[in-house]
RNA sequence: UGGGGCGUCGCCAAGCGGUAAGGCACGGGUCUUUGGAAUCCGCAUUCGGAGGUUCGAAUCCUCCCGCCCCAGCCA
């Protein structure tokens, strides 16, 4: 697929692991794997990880395994286990059979705890959680060793067995690696192990009352499964030392590698799972599917393709240095795919009326559209016509700005695939408000070109009234209204900067019969505004459409540059 | 003031001792029945700073500055 002038950019961890396919360490194979915590939905931050998982081992020629990371019961749920596969698939990667569980793994991360203990590195320790915390000492003091830290193998092998037998309450011990209480990584100060739970997990049920830590988890899940490049982000990199130390006091049948990278940060939004479980749980937005998340889920319901996303993560590229993308970035790369797909199709958002007084009274046709002029397969379409029909209020000004092209009193225009009009008279309501226009076409210029020549600086969308059918279309702005919201030094946190204005509803938008019964999840280009997707909520009566994302907009730039209000 | 990372264009990001790729954004032109799309052109004498090594340094050395992560029985 990749011919030799369509080479991907390079990236330290694509070139580690060529280095090691060349000198032939794993028998010159790659075996990556994508390890979520089912705590939570996926999104786009993930979807970086699983484009770097599955895309190297592919390029490789290797595999990558799906594993649930589920070493800690209270914070798992089944809802969030099938949300995370399905949206792995809709991503477009295949894991076919490597479906595998940290919980698979339990006796066997059980009987090596066990021979840690009878080498003399590890021990049941029995000091209450603030003890341990206050023995593990500071980032600039050394710890101290537990007073337990010396017992016998034989008592810790029996005190290690009646954890599991479920014979003390949570808390009361913890097994822990006997390491270096003095070293300056924390993660050497006798990490703990195992802690107790008494807890029921979604798949080994009430099988276990002890559950392994991460750390005591992934890497020896990783040797299990013949994984030879653990790629994880950066806050592991301290842990690389412990994922090491395992490795290298267990008898593992392979020897995996960590590579750490940078986890994405994308602007005007937050990525961590506790504040999308914020967003979620305190109702600023509708669910983890509303389309103002960054969560997989809401942008496959604001219309965003896996395509794009997919182009989105290849471009931003893989580096260990902090960063916060734009998210003109990811826009431009929904709008890529999405310029190539969709058909177009007519609607006004905020209807203005225009009667057309010379139009025959009554009479209706149909007049020939093109459904996407980026693909010719796409073919035709009918738009009817009539003496009535309504325009974007947007596209008229009374008195123009010197760059405003659109309509205007005694301005010609373009109706899309249909006649030029020149507007001839203005009806105000008693606030003095525009609430129609009067215009009078041209019928030699039907389809839209004029047989002498003449030009016309504007084409605008509109919609047949009698014809219209009313939709409700929903806009999203973003979320939050700056782009970085990490610093909390002075007390602030990100819901000090939600939009309040991320959602704007519009309920009766005209749209034009032909997609009357679209599809929920289907994409079109609504001409000249953007891109927007049928909506679940659709419902017989009437269509809900979603505002993916805008068109570029140049005269939006141009007003906003020369101070044009709106009106 | 311990340890681990990182500093190349407004935002990402290549580069690994031979004289600064690419994408987005931005500015301008062409074309246009979407102010869309497409297309062309422009956009870092300089790589956090200061010294040093070298014929030659973003790349090597020294010092300095800045930012991020670590003190869960979370992952």
């Amino acid at each position: 697929m990749n011919g030799p002038e369509t080479k991907v950019a390079p990236n330290f961890i694509r070139t580690i692991i060529a280095e090691d396919v060349k000198k032939g360490k794993n028998g010159g194979h790659v075996i990556t794997r994508f390890p979520p915590e089912p705590n939570g939905y996926l999104h786009i931050g993930h979807a970086k990880s699983i484009c770097l998982n599955f895309g190297l081992a592919s390029e490789f020629g290797g595999q990558c395994n799906f594993r649930f990371d589920d070493t800690n019961p209270g914070k798992e749920e089944v809802e969030y286990v099938d949300s995370i596969m399905n949206d792995v698939r809709w991503l477009g990667f295949d894991w076919q059979e490597r479906l595998y569980h940290a919980s698979d793994y339990f006796e066997r991360l059980y009987e090596w705890a066990v021979a840690l203990i009878k080498s003399g590195k590890a021990y049941v320790d029995s000091l209450s959680a603030e003890q341990i915390r206050e023995y593990r000492g500071t980032l600039t003091e050394p710890g101290k060793e537990s007073p337990y830290r010396n017992r016998s193998v034989a008592e810790n092998l029996e005190l290690f067995e009646r954890m599991r037998a479920g014979e003390y309450k949570d808390g009361e011990h913890v097994l822990r690696a006997k390491i270096d209480m003095g070293s300056p990584n924390l993660n050497l100060r006798d990490p703990v192990m195992y802690r107790i739970r008494h807890m029921a997990h979604w798949r080994t049920k009430d099988k276990w009352c002890i559950y392994p830590m991460y750390d005591y988890a992934h890497g020896q899940s990783d040797a299990l499964e013949g994984i030879t490049h653990s790629i994880c982000t950066m806050e592991y990199e301290d842990h690389r030392a412990l994922y090491d130390w395992f490795l290298d006091n267990i008898d593992v049948p392979s020897r995996p590698r960590q590579l750490e990278f940078a986890r994405l940060n994308l602007a005007y939004t937050v990525m961590s799972k506790r504040k999308l479980l914020q967003l979620v749980k305190e109702r600023f937005v509708a669910g983890w599917d509303d389309p103002r998340m960054p969560t997989l889920a809401g942008m496959r319901r604001r219309g965003y393709p896996p395509e794009a996303i997919r182009n989105f993560c290849e471009r931003i590229g893989v580096g260990k240095r902090d960063s916060l993308v734009d998210y003109g970035l990811l826009e431009y790369s929904v709008r890529e795919v999405l310029n190539l797909k969709a058909p177009r199709v007519m609607c006004v958002l905020r209807p203005l009326k225009v009667v057309i007084e010379n139009y025959p009274e009554g009479q209706v046709e149909q007049l020939e559209a093109i459904n996407n002029p980026e693909d010719a397969s796409a073919g035709v379409r009918a738009v009817p016509f009539s003496k009535e029909i309504y325009i974007e209020r947007d596209d008229f000004m009374e008195n123009p700005p010197k760059h405003f092209f659109r309509l205007a009193p005694g301005r010609e225009v373009r109706l899309r695939y249909a006649y030029f009009i020149t507007c001839v008279d203005v009806v105000k309501n008693e606030l003095g408000e525009v609430i129609e226009l009067r215009c009078v076409y041209d019928p030699a210029t039907r389809g839209g070109d004029s047989p002498d020549g003449r030009k016309v600086k504007a084409t605008l969308h509109w919609v047949c009234a009698s014809r219209a059918v009313e939709a409700q279309v929903r806009l999203y702005n973003t979320l939050l209204n700056r782009p970085d919201t990490s610093d909390e030094t002075n007390g602030a946190t990100f819901k000090d900067f939600i939009n309040p204005n991320s959602l704007e509803v519009i309920a009766d938008a005209k749209l034009e019969p032909s997609i009357a019964r679209a599809p929920s999840g289907a994409t079109y280009q609504f001409e000249r505004l953007g891109y927007f997707c049928a909506d679940p909520d659709s419902t017989s009566e009437k269509m809900v459409f979603n505002r993916t994302v805008t068109l570029r907009d140049t005269w939006a730039k141009v007003a906003k540059a020369e101070g044009v209000k709106k009106g």
